[in-house]
RNA sequence: UCCCCGAUAGCUCAAUUGGUAGAGCGAGCGGCUGUUAACCGCUAGGUUCUAGGUUCGAGUCCUAGUCGGGGAGCCA
């Protein structure tokens, strides 16, 4: 079939065109008069395309007038101007043939509006919706645009290994990986399962962060970054928070935290510019039906310079605020939701990049500061969503490194090889890891992460 | 994991103090119309999440569970 994809179909600059399309019937109004309306949906853009169907067609009686919602259909003829408004441009049908049926008493979708709660039941039909089509399509457009930004900065794309041996970043609980019957797994003298027995021949999991791999990369090859699924085991129930989720962690060599903040306002930048210019339809519809301000409001970060403050500033911004914190703002304790959200909201009212924080509550890996307090650690928090990005300057110091394992109870012989990129010619580098999910999130205005990825998996629920 | 809220027709929701379970949408049939998730009429469609309990009587009250949602923690 030499179809026209719908979104071809509506924005040639002069009908008349015959041509032919295929896609799945949103709508149907019949006019017992001699003809039908049959609003089509390819999912290559937002909008249908009206077909006008006539009586004389062959099969107007037996096919055409028992068309349901979700039936799948191609029709040919010619595009013509419409005479109504709702519409520049129409297919008047030569030709409509049914591809498959759609039992209309029984299809889930129909041509109203469903909770969403409904929709996650049908994750396999819910892109054949207005939302998720629009979702997918912001998606997409999010994804190229991070490949975009780094490959035209000439950011190196790393491939780092989902399955990991390394068990104890401080990002979470891990998923493990294993072959090994769990009714009845090999066990050593002592008793205990032995591991060595498992398919790698010890213990392995699914990876919560890329970031350790790519960093040797960044010290061979300079600028990169990493793309993809990562996932955390953490019994989490929230509208933010994913088992499985996609992760960007770029990483860059010779820099400090100062360029890394740079990078993530100038990236965060071009994600959205490139959604506004690549979804404009699927945006009108999220800013009449999501949310009303969510145009307004990713211009407005574009256009805007974030803000930048350290945890010491915000801590006494937080102090002084009039205003009673359910969490007690104190120099060493982390920053709450309450407390973010605060300084992104009312504060400064743009997203707000929050840097040097204490030492005592980030992980190993970040470089610490001449204070000996904070470490060259950076946030990036933006309204609603909160945390979107977060990023460090590296300890690139072997003796600190060390010394920081060393508090943190941690065996430098796990991390062998990552202080090996400390011992031969170690440098300065810094990097951060955006959450894909968290920005599809923020760009669409959708409210739970669920809503943002095809298949959501999340504690209990797996299907599809 | 903790705290709150919810579950009624395929879907979205009503149902007064505990007293005969309704509407819209969708579906089928009919009418009407260059219509715009059209409109008008008729029809079909229910083990009120599950298991117990209180009561003459439970969608409604109580207990436990399951599932879903919101908030919190953890984080991206």
């Amino acid at each position: 079939m030499n179809r026209t994809l719908i979104t071809d179909a509506l924005t040639v600059p002069a009908p008349g065109a015959d041509l032919t399309v295929a896609g799945w019937v949103r709508t149907v109004r019949i006019s017992k008069g001699g003809f039908c309306f049959i609003h089509l949906n390819d999912g290559s853009c937002f909008d249908s395309i009206q077909i006008v169907a006539d009586k004389d067609l062959h099969n107007y009686e037996t096919e055409i007038l028992h068309l349901t919602a979700g039936t799948s259909i191609a029709a040919s003829g010619k595009l013509v101007e419409s005479p109504a408004k709702a519409q520049r441009v129409e297919l008047h049908a030569a030709e409509v043939s049914l591809i498959g049926t759609c039992d209309g008493e029984q299809y889930p979708i129909q041509p109203k509006r469903h909770s969403f709660e409904f929709l996650r039941t049908q994750a396999h039909l819910r892109p054949r919706t207005n939302t998720f089509g629009a979702v997918a399509r912001v998606r997409n457009a999010v994804s190229a645009a991070i490949h975009d930004f780094f490959q035209s900065r000439g950011f190196l794309y790393v491939h780092t290994p989902i399955i990991t041996a390394s068990d104890c970043e401080g990002a979470g609980t891990l998923f493990r990986v294993t072959t090994m019957d769990p009714a009845e797994p090999p066990r050593d003298d002592a008793g205990n399962v032995d591991f060595a027995q498992d398919f790698f021949g010890r213990p392995t999991y699914l990876t919560v962060s890329g970031q350790l791999d790519v960093e040797a990369y960044a010290c061979a090859l300079g600028n990169v970054y990493t793309f993809g699924p990562t996932f955390r085991a953490e019994n989490s129930n929230t509208p933010r928070h994913l088992a499985e989720f996609w992760m960007v962690e770029p990483e860059m060599a010779f820099a400090d935290l100062t360029a890394n903040a740079d990078l993530a306002e100038d990236f965060l930048k071009h994600v959205f510019t490139a959604v506004l210019d690549r979804c404009g339809r699927d945006m009108e519809f999220f800013n009449e039906r999501i949310d009303e301000t969510i145009i307004e409001t990713l211009k407005g970060i574009i256009d805007s310079q974030f803000a930048r403050i350290s945890y010491t500033e915000a801590v006494d911004r937080l102090a002084q605020a009039d205003r009673k914190w359910e969490y007690t703002v104190e120099w060493g304790n982390d920053l709450q939701t309450e407390h973010e959200r605060y300084l992104t909201e009312e504060v400064f009212k743009v997203p707000v990049i929050i840097t040097d924080y204490p030492a005592a509550i980030k992980p190993f890996y970040m470089r610490l500061s001449d204070d000996g307090k904070t470490v060259a650690a950076m946030d990036v928090l933006v309204p609603k969503v909160g945390e979107i990005i977060g990023g460090s300057q590296r300890e690139e110091r072997l003796d600190v490194l060390v010394q920081r394992m060393g508090q943190l109870a941690l065996n430098p012989q796990d991390y062998w090889w990552y202080a090996d990129l400390r011992r031969y010619g170690t440098v300065p580098h810094a990097g951060f890891g955006l959450g894909l999910e968290r920005t599809v999130q923020f760009a669409t205005g959708m409210a739970n992460i669920r809503d943002v990825i095809p298949y959501p998996r999340t504690p209990r629920s797996a299907e599809f």
